[in-house]
DNA sequence: CAAATCATGTAATGTGTTACATGATTCG
DNA sequence: CGAATCATGTAACACATTACATGATTTG
């Protein structure tokens, strides 16, 4: 997957600059390109060349220029068609899983501490979550697909917590017991 | 979170060739690392030159050298420190997730559709995980952190196989009724 | 007046994948 | 005897991140 089909996604609202998109994608964790200019300006002159973008040069009275990118309808093609496609599985990442393919090595003590910073690093996750989800602001539209994305994303993160509680409650009381 | 740590864990149970190691990432998916000669190989001679890991050349009476790579105590040492290190919390790529931020712009009977092709691969991709689970020789020792870890990576998709299944039925009955 | 935001980009670096290249041995 | 496995690597490419570079405008 690729970030222009998340562009032409935005884009379907409504058209945007480079520096818009640029902020959608840091505000938001689901959509993992990380709002770096490195990504956003090259693949508007990608799907420019391709013909799904068109770009309008606006010259404001006073600074910079803005080019304002809006859909074509081969752009909106492309994103139906991207749309239809069977997504992947999800891939996951997950360094304290490996850590603890090895983490038996530890004392039981040390293995506690780890799993306890981790989940404060998670809960620290979570709130920036949480404060993300709060900031957007309610939509017009209601898009109940939209939405489930954005619940799920949360949820996932929440059963992530969840077990990591749970496993160490339980090693507490192996070690306790 | 690069590969040689992973790599030192491997060594701390026993001496490997690079061969073994790409074997042994190419088998689990929790180990992300996707079993490509392209990153063992290069890792094996990084580790070498920081006195982590000693290399024995086996000349057997016929067929190729294997090289053989043991962890040192450098090595030892430089594997509890990572192991001890709070782990990042993990990164997912969810490209079903980000369809689905535009996907209410497709009928309800390609959203279904849509639906129902992703649980289809999700399903297989349960199937490979839990036969990778199965084929992993149950271990001489004892190690709960270990265990913990891999029924984890499987429960994460058990849970996204349960959540797919519900959203369906929520948008099958919102249609139907 | 300093810092943040608007607005456009480029460069260097890291990380990971697929494919290429070579050659012996073993299994069906 | 062809395919898979053992065994070691390299090359090319894709994808992402951090940092660099520039300069105007707005906000505190």
């Amino acid at each position: 997957m690729t970030i222009e089909f998340a562009i032409l996604g935005f884009l379907s609202y409504e058209p945007l600059t480079g520096y818009d998109l640029k902020k959608r994608f840091a505000g938001s964790d689901l959509l993992h390109w990380s709002g770096n200019s490195n990504q956003s300006y090259p693949a508007l002159v990608a799907l420019r060349q391709a013909g799904q973008v068109a770009q309008t040069v606006e010259q404001p009275p006073r600074g910079p220029a803005r080019k304002v990118y809006a859909l074509t309808e081969a752009g909106r093609a492309a994103l139906r068609e991207w749309l239809l496609a069977t997504p992947d599985p999800p891939t996951l990442r997950h360094p304290l899983l490996v850590h603890l393919l090895w983490a038996d090595q530890l004392t039981p003590p040390e293995q506690a501490d780890l799993l306890a910073r981790y989940e404060e690093e998670l809960n620290i996750r979570l709130l920036m979550l949480r404060e993300q989800a709060r900031r957007q602001p309610a939509e017009q539209a209601v898009r109940p697909l939209r939405e489930a994305a954005q619940r799920r994303w949360l949820a996932v993160f929440e059963e992530e917590l969840a077990w990591i509680r749970e496993l160490r409650a339980e090693l507490a009381a192996a070690e306790g017991g």
